[in-house]
DNA sequence: ACAATAAGTCAGAAATTTATGACCAGTCCA
DNA sequence: TGGACTGGTCATAAATTTCTGACTTATTGT
């Protein structure tokens, strides 16, 4: 549908970009806790209190379409997957950290 | 119940809290707008493109309500009415500079 | 053989967000 | 007096996101 591509610089800032990348109802806190260390599917699930496998699947997908999150299968059986930080997603971590202290 | 503070506690990060205040379809952009100074409805209007009145209408109040933007009342005729960061947005600009030198 | 865990997928329903168009108040301009 | 501008509200509709429950493949444990 060759839009008119407003070039109002608008989607090339990485702030609004990552902002996006992070919008959604359990996103934000998926990458509080990938802060901490890798995490897998069903422990997701539990941490995530009211969270649905559906929800859980389509956040870890855009996530990683992202670039935030990796998808790494363990080859111990049985087969674990774990999602942790691409550099992307840690590169991230200096700025959150001075989030914090704002507060 | 009454968790003894054992371990991250996930609804009082700062940075989890701010995503979800900057999470919507039209957030991001008018944040990053603001920052570059006081905002009006209808201005907005046409520089969202594609967002209608409804929409933004909810969007600054839900920003307004969670402290990052000040609506004021400019008392000369016709009124305009100015939304400007707050000092707490105000606090996230270093925060969102340091995001532009990432990507 | 049977249940349980892990990591999902799928269809359909419910809930939430966003969009549409009508309407309202006040002011300004011709 | 009638538009046109400002900054909205309201009811409703459409679109998107999230939820629910059934089902899958493969492995481990009893």
């Amino acid at each position: 549908m060759t839009s008119p591509k407003n070039t109002t610089d608008a989607e090339t800032c990485p702030a609004q970009a990552l902002l996006k990348s992070l919008s959604g109802k359990y996103k934000p806190e998926i990458f509080r806790l990938a802060l901490e260390g890798p995490l897998r599917f069903s422990g997701l699930l539990r941490q995530l209190s009211g969270a649905n496998k559906q929800s859980l699947s389509l956040a870890l997908k855009a996530m990683e379409e992202d670039g935030l999150l990796e998808r790494i299968v363990i080859q111990i059986k049985p087969l674990h997957i774990e999602y942790t930080l691409t550099e992307k997603g840690q590169s991230l971590i200096p700025v959150f950290k001075q989030l914090e202290h704002l507060g």
